[in-house]
DNA sequence: AATAAGCGAGCGAGCGCTCGCTCGTCAAGT
DNA sequence: ACTTGACGAGCGAGCGCTCGCTCGCTTATT
C-alpha cells in the first residue's frame, strides 16, 4: 500500500469511524499476523528457532487444534489426532510445544493478556458515556470477529486448566464486565440512561458479545456480518437503557 | 399437602400466575423427583431394579457427575474419579450405567426429549403474542432454574456425542429459537412489535435465557432469583420490541 | 437357599511424551 | 570447486501410565 492510498484510508480510522474495516486497519494485529506474534511471544517455549519455518507450522498446528477442539473438545483431542491433521510426526510436534497442557495455556495467555493489551489503547478513556460504551462493545465484537477460534477455544477450555489460570481468565471476563458496568453507571448518573440494574445489563451485554464467537456458525448462515451484528447489539442496548419520552 | 391447602395454592397456577412458585407447583417434575423419572425412563439400561436402591444411587451418581463435569468437563472426568466421589466401586457403578458415553446420552436425552415434553402442554398455544412470549421465556428460565446442572451439562457436552445426538440437540435448540421467532413475527404482523430482524432478536432471547444456567454462579452472588431475572429479561425484550411513542 | 447388589484386581487399548536416529542445508576448511 | 561436519528439523517405535470396562467372587436381603 503506498502513502497516498494509505492517507485516503486513514480518513476511516478507529475509533472516529466505528466500522469493522476501520477497526481492522487500526488494530496492530489481525488473524494472519497473529501467528507471528504468537511465535515471538513464546520463543522460549518453542524449539524450532527459524521463523520462516516455525510460523507457518505454528499456524498449521493452531488452526488444526482449533478445528478439532471446537468439534470434540481439547481434552478429547489426542496429540496423535493433531499429528495426523497437521501431517507432522510426534517428534516434530514436540519441537513446537512443551506439552499438550502448555499448548492450551499459551493460547489462553495470548487471548487473556496480549489481546487485551492490544485493545486497551484503542478505547477512548474519556468522553460521552454513550460513545465510550459503543467503542467498548464494538471493539469486543470486532476482536471476536478477527480471532473467533481463539475466543471460542478460551471460553470452552479455560475450566480445564490449572486453578491460577482459571482465576486469571475469570478476572479478564470480570474486568470487561466492570468496564461496561462503569460506563452504564456513569450514564445513569448523568441522567442519560435509566437507573436499571447495571449488573444485569452489563451481563446481558457480555452475553450478546459472546454470542458472536460462540454461535458464529449461526450468524454466518444468516448473512449478518460483524458490523451489522454490532449495530444490532448497540441498538438493543440503546433501546434498553435510554429514556423514551 | 391436603385438598384444602392445595385449593388455596391453586389460585396461583401457571400460567395464570407467571411466578416461579406457580410454575414449580404446576410442572409435574422438579429437581428432586426427576431422578425417579430418570430411573423409570431408563430401566432397560440399569441393572439394579429395586427403585428404593436405584433411585438414591442414581441421584448420587448424577449429582457427582454434574459437579465434576462442570469443573473439569465430562471427558476429563474418569470413572475412577466418579467412583471415588460417589463411594461406589467400579463394579457397582456398572450396575447403573451401560458405558460412560451412554451415561451422557441418557442425560442429554432426558433434557432434549422428556423436559421438552413436560414443558409443552404448559404453554398457551393461542392468545396474545405478548402473553405467549412471556410464557415461553418464563417457562424456559424456570425450567433452567429447576434443572440447572442438567442444562449446563447438555450445553457443554453435547458436542462430544455421536453425530445423530448432536443433530437432535441442535434441533431442540433450533425449535425453541423458532418458537420465539414465530411469536415475535406474529406480534410484528399484528403491529404490536417493531419490525426488527426476528432472527437476531430470538437469538438474543435465547442467549439471555441460557445465561441463567450457564452463569448461574454469577447471579447467585447478586441475590437475583429466577423470577427477578425473568422479569429483567422480559422487560428488556419488551423495551426492545415495543413501540415507544 | 436364592437372588440382588456390591466389590476391586486385572485386561487391553490408547494416552502423553521421549529419544535415538535420519536427512538436507550450508558455512568453513582445503 | 570440492569436501566435510555441525546443526536444525523431522521421524516414529516404544515407554510408563491411565483409561473404560469385565468378571469371578463376596456380602446383604428376603
Amino acid at each position: 500500500m503506498n502513502a497516498r492510498s494509505s492517507k485516503l484510508l486513514d480518513t476511516q480510522t478507529w475509533p472516529q469511524a466505528m466500522t469493522f474495516a476501520a477497526f481492522r486497519q487500526t488494530v496492530p494485529i489481525d488473524e494472519k499476523s497473529v501467528y507471528k506474534l504468537f511465535f515471538e511471544t513464546n520463543t522460549d517455549q518453542i524449539k524450532v528457532q527459524n521463523p520462516k519455518v516455525a510460523i507457518p507450522k505454528l499456524k498449521l498446528i493452531l488452526v488444526c487444534m482449533f478445528r478439532i477442539s471446537a468439534r470434540r473438545g481439547f481434552h478429547a483431542m489426542s496429540l496423535r489426532d493433531l499429528c495426523e491433521a497437521t501431517g507432522l510426526s510426534m517428534g516434530a510436534m514436540y519441537n513446537y510445544i512443551i506439552s499438550k497442557e502448555q499448548l492450551a495455556k499459551m493460547v489462553t495467555e495470548m487471548v487473556g493478556v496480549t489481546f487485551v493489551d492490544v485493545n486497551q489503547p484503542l478505547l477512548p478513556a474519556i468522553g460521552e458515556p454513550e460513545l465510550r460504551l459503543e467503542a467498548l462493545i464494538r471493539a469486543h465484537i470486532y476482536m471476536a470477529e478477527l480471532f473467533q477460534p481463539w475466543y471460542f477455544f478460551v471460553y470452552m477450555e479455560t475450566k480445564n486448566l490449572s486453578p491460577d489460570h482459571i482465576k486469571r481468565a475469570k478476572q479478564v471476563e470480570e474486568n470487561m464486565l466492570n468496564e461496561v458496568r462503569a460506563v452504564i453507571l456513569e450514564g445513569a448518573r448523568a441522567g442519560i440512561y435509566l437507573p436499571l440494574d447495571s449488573k444485569l445489563v452489563a451481563a446481558a451485554c457480555q452475553s450478546l458479545i459472546q454470542d458472536w464467537y460462540l454461535k458464529s456458525w449461526h450468524f454466518k448462515g444468516s448473512c449478518v456480518d460483524a458490523t451489522a451484528y454490532a449495530d444490532f447489539v448497540l441498538d438493543s442496548i440503546h433501546r434498553l437503557l435510554k429514556y423514551h419520552r
